[in-house]
DNA sequence: CTTTTTTAGGAAACCGCTTCCCTATTCATA
DNA sequence: TATGAATAGGGAAGCGGTTTCCTAAAAAAG
């Protein structure tokens, strides 16, 4: 690969004459623009991102940094819809995306930190962990700016994420106002902000009706399906079982949904279940799942977004919550009278 | 951020040394070496990796590029599966991964040509597409190392891929034992290598047994599971319609028993259906999904080890071909009589 | 026709780190 | 004790661009 020295030998210029070409700058004439272009067309030069970056402190990579195994990323299908936004968005911008996983669990935060206090990438996506308060922490003075994807463990680090809150209230209202009374809950263990967040809004809507929630009928899985069938299981042997189940995602729903069937429950009739997030899946599900649409792409979208304002102060911040909604499908109707 | 020389002054020794401190050469006294990585520490100095780089010639980024718009590429599980697979090799070797999906798919390969031949990346995993021939022309003289994921389209470029002909070989030989005579296949366009193969299997199958493939139950969809829906409807209204249908993936074919389902028609009893690469949701299917498997994370994985071993020539290539298995699960029975 | 402004182009410093090469010690060996 | 080798450390030249500043020529203004 030739240099800009070589270059401007070639085309009888000095190196300053080629970058000046090279970045559309003026002061250079159509002639030797021209000449110089001919160059570097006919040795197929591509200058150096590492030399130009050097100088000009733009790398145009964007971070984003996920501190799971690469296994559980995979496996969550919301958490990739979050993806595509994000990376949508980077494309919008000419930004590519440098995906950082964690090795171990353990090392992932020492990675994040590393890379955000290198000057590989512009800025990042953080995704929320259980010890963001101390990530923040250990990231010191000057890091490149960061943004959050769920809630911010401090102050002054933007996040953005959904709203937990009403969406779970909504759901919870629903099963209610359906006519349950008895309903089991799969909540997860550990428990990102967001769960809480679900916790609070589910308990609230119990509450305003007068009712209080069994705590013998809240089962934690770790989000996956497996856990969520354990969990279906766990309730559905109860000695008084709940007759709806709300899963604080929809891959463990989906897993009650397996318990069920696999004890002979029919789903809805003998036994209601909503979930949350609304992935794909869920409709090709039979029935299909009723659920709280958390909009992923559009969270990944805005989160990206945040970052970009804050990389360029003209631009202006997004709003950070965004808003969730339930959908009604086939897994959730009154229960029968007993 | 402090730069080298500030913790040359700092630590009282010459920039030379800071770095020796940094890369764990010798030739730094213990003590020398406890005081400047003192001063490390307190200012939390991490090195430019631009610079280092600049000098080093290695960025320990791979590129991983897949010409698809993101949603495409997010729709796939297949390729998700892939990228796993690349993800987890690439941490292994401590590397990390920039994602660049096309803007618009034209600008894809330039988009990717540039990468390639800039020197942001070390080497990259290029996802097979239609032009990939151009695109290796355009590439001219010494760019960063390079592996296909799929088939290559010259030779010199080393390409990972699934056994497609020996996969689809055996799930046509799986419908013919079974008693199957009119077989419907769902394949696409456009065509990638990976269905060429496919086809080139299924039809060598049936001409094993004396049959002939009815070239008017070849049915085009484009991988997603609406085209699969499509061309299952269009298949089923042919007025001899085939007992069993071999879709070119499972998207396709989930699409398949959707419209077998739709118009009535009981899987497997009254339609078997086959479909490739067996992604998870195939399991979650009733029926369940008889596939053939294609190991989207081994053969991740394998790509990226392939071009690690280009990387370093002291690394052995690891073998191109990734084996493909019949995975016999409920969507496939022998037809009825009559 | 002179003076000022604009245009075209180049020399050299710089970005922050690595590495080659040189010098001065210290240590092991004869 | 003299000699050679190994150790500790530093100066300075890159790596490949960008940018600042400078000069000369051409164009515009007086």
């Amino acid at each position: 690969m030739p240099t800009i020295d070589e270059i401007a030998k070639l085309a009888h210029v000095s190196p300053t004459t080629v970058s000046k070409v090279l970045n559309n700058r003026p002061y250079v004439s159509q002639a030797t623009r021209r000449r110089v272009e001919h160059v570097i067309a006919e040795t197929g030069f591509v200058p150096s991102q590492w030399a130009r970056l050097l100088s000009q402190r733009r790398s145009y990579i964007l971070g984003l940094l996920i501190p799971y195994t690469s296994d559980q990323l995979f496996a969550d299908p919301h958490l990739l819809e979050v993806m595509r936004g994000i990376e949508s968005a980077a494309n919008r911008y000419e930004y590519n995306l440098l995906l950082s996983t964690g090795r171990a669990p353990v090392e992932a935060a020492s990675a994040c930190t590393r890379l955000l206090r290198s000057d590989v990438i512009d800025g990042a996506v953080v995704v929320e962990t259980q010890d963001l308060r101390a990530f923040a922490e250990t990231l010191g003075s000057r890091p490149a700016p960061w943004v959050v994807l769920g809630y911010a463990p401090a102050g002054g680090v933007p996040a953005v994420h959904a709203d937990d809150y009403g969406g779970a209230r909504d759901a919870m209202h629903y099963l209610i106002s359906q006519g349950h009374r008895r309903i089991g809950v799969v909540s997860s263990t550990p428990r990102p902000f967001a769960i809480d967040e679900r916790m609070r809004g589910l308990q609230d809507a119990i509450q305003t009706v007068g009712l209080t929630l069994d705590s013998s009928l809240v089962v934690l899985g770790d989000f996956s399906t497996a856990s969520g069938e354990q969990a279906g299981h766990t309730l559905l042997t109860h000695p008084n079982p709940p007759t709806a189940i709300f899963a604080l995602n929809d891959r463990m729903a989906i897993g009650v949904v397996r318990a069920a069937t696999a004890r002979g429950l029919r789903v809805p009739e003998q036994l209601s279940v909503i979930g949350f997030d609304d992935i794909a899946l869920a409709t090709l599900l039979t029935p299909q799942l009723t659920t709280v649409r958390q909009p992923g792409y559009i969270l990944g979208e805005t989160t990206a977004e945040t970052l970009f304002a804050l990389l360029d102060p003209q631009r202006t911040i997004p709003s950070p919550i965004i808003p969730t909604s339930l959908i009604v499908r086939g897994s959730v109707q009154p229960p029968e009278r007993g």
